[in-house]
DNA sequence: ATTATCTATAGATCTATAGATAATGC
DNA sequence: ATTATCTATAGATCTATAGATAATGC
């Protein structure tokens, strides 16, 4: 009987394997709970391994945190050419089938903001980041600014939606609201190459 | 020599006064820091009295929670008429000078948001009050989709710079990121009489 | 032999309560 | 006498660590 891969908790020891393992319950946890409601055992708990180990290879919880927001918060805007990153931003937020993406660094942010984390460096250079790619699409003088805006209209989308579930807003079509949004950017970042997502 | 009204702690007994002590103490702290990372010793230390009057006058954490959101939330909101309700939001939010209205409940929201307070209800009830009154601004048939895409990008600019302190948006002219924002918003609420404020 | 994993627990919180103390009103 | 306020502490967490156990690699 070969051995099935998959089983949750049939790995032989692996120390890389149990470090991504904490790092994947990390991620997910404090996407959904935010930092002070996640502890360290729900973590290891949900990791299919001993409490003791996030110590062993994060040294503390926030470490862990940090780690955890650094390895996918980068992916998105890695792989997207400036002009094409609000639309997929958006309809990776929207889209309602999949909500795998909770597991989002954005989730951690939304519901761990404002402490000082050993991952509020991560964050700032995230924010950073995708700040610069949209001010890259106007030529407006105050780019910066308006960047922030659209990253802060977002942010704020993503909030009201998965976190506190506001109707109609939460179950509304992915495409009309990427719509409404892209339109109204467009008012924002002026040269307007912003592509619109297909009607249908 | 008279009575200093002043004086933080030399009030008369008075439990009128020292349960508002607790709420205003309350709003501020949880504005500040969040539901779990504000203590009762916190709060009842802030508002000058003992800890064990918290739970006399309110009972638990999670009730003053909610007593202190629903106290100050509704205030903008009664006041103003539809038309002006967007303008005045922001211009409170985007006032650089006094950041006095840390202790707004919207900021309270902003940082312990997600979990199951008491204060949910309260929290819910205050969001439809909002998106009825900027949905009453337009015609569109997805009125109410459109004013949460409004509530979103005013709960994301807070967030990001209140909370976060991302720049350049945190230290932009108000007027500016006001009039960005009303531009936008235009697209949005279609009929609009939407006033944008004052050029200087 | 090495090292991944687990057991057990120290130490530091934090909410909430029971009951004592002290300031007011009749 | 009434009631606002404070003292002291129970009981429940939660992070982090020290050291024991057990699975792998040479």
């Amino acid at each position: 009987m070969p051995e099935h891969e998959a089983e949750p908790r049939s790995r032989r020891r692996d120390s890389a394997a149990t470090r991504a393992a904490l790092l994947d319950a990390a991620a997910e946890l404090f996407g959904e709970r935010g930092f002070d409601r996640t502890t360290v055992r729900d973590i290891a708990g949900r990791a299919g391994v001993n409490q003791a180990l996030l110590f062993r290879y994060f040294g503390s919880k926030d470490a862990l945190f940090a780690a955890a927001m650094a390895r996918r918060g980068r992916e998105l805007l890695d792989d997207s050419p400036a002009e094409q990153l609000l639309g997929r931003v958006l309809r990776q937020m929207l889209d309602n089938e999949s909500l795998k993406l909770i597991d989002h660094p954005m989730y951690a942010v939304l519901r761990s903001s404002g402490h000082d984390h050993a991952a509020t460096a991560i964050r700032q250079e995230l924010g950073e980041e995708y700040a610069s790619a949209l001010a890259a699409l106007t030529d407006a003088e105050d780019a910066r600014v308006r960047a922030d805006l659209v990253l802060a209209w977002l942010l704020g989308i993503a909030l009201l939606r998965s976190v506190h579930g506001k109707e109609p807003l939460a179950s509304a079509k992915p495409d009309d609201v990427a719509g409404h949004v892209l339109r109204a950017v467009r008012v924002l970042l002026e040269r307007a190459d912003t592509e619109l997502p297909p009607a249908e």
